[in-house]
DNA sequence: GTATCTATCTTAACACTGTTTAGATAGGGC
DNA sequence: GCCCTATCTAAACAGTGTTAAGATAGATAC
């Protein structure tokens, strides 16, 4: 009565009246425009009403499906770890020899750190996650289980060992793209600079594992 | 006229009067207030109306002395590195051949960001730092030549050598004091677990850099 | 000793944020 | 046709960082 049935009507501010709602559109249009704030501002300046604006609804309409912010957050984490592992496992798919492969898995890790800054900070921003869901812990866990098995193969003992070894390089690649994203290797925002970034984790994965036979 | 000279009248609301202010002594007393908070709540937790309400001022008083939020962060993680470069040189201090020094400072690095999380989580946090400060750059500067300076007596051979063993160095204890921190390897919040990430820190750090000839 | 000047702090307001409550609306099942 | 449930909106709340304007006190100048 009040509202004729005008469609355009509604779209006084609203971006994206995106026929289809009601239809469980809205959980992919809340991500998708998460994952959009994340790459052009960055983990911090991921805004749970800024993502409801772009996907065309009210400030309370997440709720509904993710509980708060966190949850939406973890959604999108969740998928970026899954990212992280296919481009892991296919990494190391194109290698032959172990010591090959953790090389390129070294250079995956970090390249999609630099691809996807906002994304690969939130991932590890357990604060702003639920920490504890169990869909996310399982895909922080594979991420991490497609160094475990290229480390297997390289170290070749005792499993005791082959856990340290897959510590020891995940903590270094990832060490180095979170020093790298705060500029402690140059800055990361110039094209140049990024090539120079990845040509210094060359040599420090060149340096901790060479590949062939002899040590430094 | 309108307010007699009760000193003790103002105290309503704000905990600590402080005499002595109008003296210089606010701006120590905010960077103790917001390093208490980020003690407490960890970094995410930081709130600037917080910092101001613990010192007993008003919320517009620190803008007065670090202009925002990020200046008054800034100074406190100036702090954080220059305490982080005295742990990392102590540890060294304390050892002899060079391998065993490293060793040390790997643990002294890891140890700082676990006894100090909230702290060493703004360090890096380029976003909420004046991340082009002079003296934001020198103190953290200062913090990676304490590295550099074990691992040039280390590696022995050219300056471009030194440099990417020390950015590899880096790299593998702050990925892995980040991983930690983020339960990736274990809880961090029990004794035992952080025990427990102490010794899996130590067996990386004698995989990566065995202290006795024998490699692997 | 009084007046002025400057650094320091407060009050009040603004535009944001995440979250909750209650109510409107629409689509599918009976 | 009706009802029922999922979905979304409107409005409000407490809290945030920051700014503008005004008050206050300490030191300085005369």
């Amino acid at each position: 009565m009040k509202k004729q049935a005008s469609p355009a009507k509604r779209s006084t501010t609203r971006p994206k009246p995106a026929p289809g709602y009601h239809h469980g559109e809205l959980q992919e249009a809340l991500i998708a425009a998460s994952e959009a704030i994340l790459a052009e501002q960055g983990a911090e300046g991921f805004t749970l009403r800024e993502a409801a604006r772009r996907a065309g609804v009210s400030p309370a309409a997440p709720s509904h499906h993710f509980g708060n912010a966190p949850g939406l957050l973890t959604e999108v984490a969740i998928r970026g770890y899954d990212a992280l592992a296919d481009a892991l496992r296919e990494a190391a798919s194109g290698k032959q020899g172990p010591r090959d492969k953790l090389h390129a898995q070294g250079l995956a890790y970090v390249e999609f750190a630099l691809r996807h800054p906002g994304r690969f900070q939130m991932m590890f921003a357990n604060k702003r996650l639920v920490a504890d869901d169990a869909r996310l812990r399982q895909a922080s866990r594979a991420a991490g289980h497609a160094f475990e098995i290229v480390v297997a193969e390289l170290v070749g003992s005792t499993p005791k060992q082959a856990k340290t070894a897959a510590a020891a390089a995940w903590s270094t690649v990832h060490g180095f793209a979170k020093l790298a994203l705060e500029d402690k290797f140059g800055s990361v925002k110039t094209d140049g600079g990024r090539r120079e970034i990845i040509m210094t984790l060359d040599q420090v994965l060149n340096y901790l594992w060479p590949v062939s036979g002899a040590r430094r």
